[in-house]
DNA sequence: CGCACTATATATAATCT
DNA sequence: TAGATTATATATAGTGC
């Protein structure tokens, strides 16, 4: 009895909160946290029908960005509260309060990262990086990921096609294997779709 | 001895990752998760020295953002990018990956939000998905979009379909699938109705 | 409202493949 | 490296002030 037993893993460990130093721990830190900010934004949306975008910059300067209803409708509305067109005494307040909103979060941030370390040098670390040396998956063009891309298209549909003559639950055993490739699309949209191809053909 | 001690709290109950009913819960929902989301940018941006930007409108319809080193920096990178000055190829496929990442991160929210109760609804057709009868998962989410969401979106699918009939292929395959469900589109696709779709937005 | 507290749901650092 | 896995650090739902 008791037997004891190997840990397989440490688990998650405690990290502070300050720049991380190797390059290739940064980077997939920055995925694995901007999938995890992306999905937070999305759950807030859902959850309180809040309209809100995050924009992301990777350390190799690649664009990254949620938005709901979309990045462009967000931040359309917020350029325009905080605009002459609309400076009344209210939207200035409200710009106030988005300024201070952010100036105070980042500064809780950092704050909060000090209390850890108990130091502040972390503050003034040089400022270049040097990033941009090698290319990650996220440099990569769509030009560069097209074959593989387009092989796993071609392979997909013919599984689906299969599937879908065994029913909608088989095949979506079968997409979750992949979930980072695909996309649902509503029913009505994918109507609209089909009668978009058929005219298309028609021609 | 074994003294039964009453539990203080339930703790943190399992949700569903659908709309908050409730007005007053939605609030307190909202202000605790964009702490949250705001936190979460500040340690991605000082952790790895990402820039991004985090804006957000309250069910209130008040503006609240966070932006490393500023929410107007983050914009005007991300406009810029996103703009006819710069748009060429490489501009384009860093513009597609953007839109690519917003429209799958709310898809796959959507789709997380109802994975139960549809595996539930699906296995109770047995293998046979019953198209029409009952109102699916896919129908709802749909009715729950609000009025002016859904205009939207009818509006975008209008514009969309007169696009597709300007030209746009890799869409054909498509169409032969079963139209009375959702079904998975392959990133490869996707880019494409979505280059459309901004196409639209962008007007 | 905003803040505090508890207990539990999630996110994710480290590691391995 | 892009995924899994594992164990632990965090976030947060429910509740009370």
């Amino acid at each position: 009895m008791a037997t004891k037993v190997k840990k397989q893993s440490l688990g998650r460990q405690k990290i502070e909160i300050k720049k991380i130093e190797n390059k290739s721990s940064l980077e997939v830190t920055f995925t694995k946290r901007r999938k995890g900010l992306f999905n937070k934004a999305s759950e807030l949306c859902i959850l309180t029908g809040a309209e809100a975008a995050v924009i992301a910059f990777s350390p190799g300067k690649k664009a990254f960005a949620f938005g709901f209803p979309s990045v462009d409708t967000v931040i359309d509305r917020y350029i325009s509260e905080n605009t002459e067109e609309g400076r009344s005494v209210n939207t200035s307040a409200s710009h106030h309060r988005v300024v201070q909103e952010s100036r105070k979060q980042y500064a809780e941030a950092l704050a909060k990262k000090e209390e850890e370390k108990k130091r502040v040098e972390t503050m003034k670390e040089g400022g270049t990086v040097g990033f941009g040396r090698d290319r990650f998956w996220w440099d990569l063009s769509i030009e560069d990921m097209g074959l593989e891309e387009l092989e796993r298209y071609v392979a997909s549909m013919e599984e689906l096609k299969k599937n879908l003559e065994l029913g909608l639950m088989s095949w979506r055993r079968q997409a979750t294997l992949h979930p980072d490739s695909w996309i649902w699309i509503p029913a009505s949209t994918q109507r609209v779709l089909i009668d978009i191809y058929e005219s298309i053909c028609m021609n």
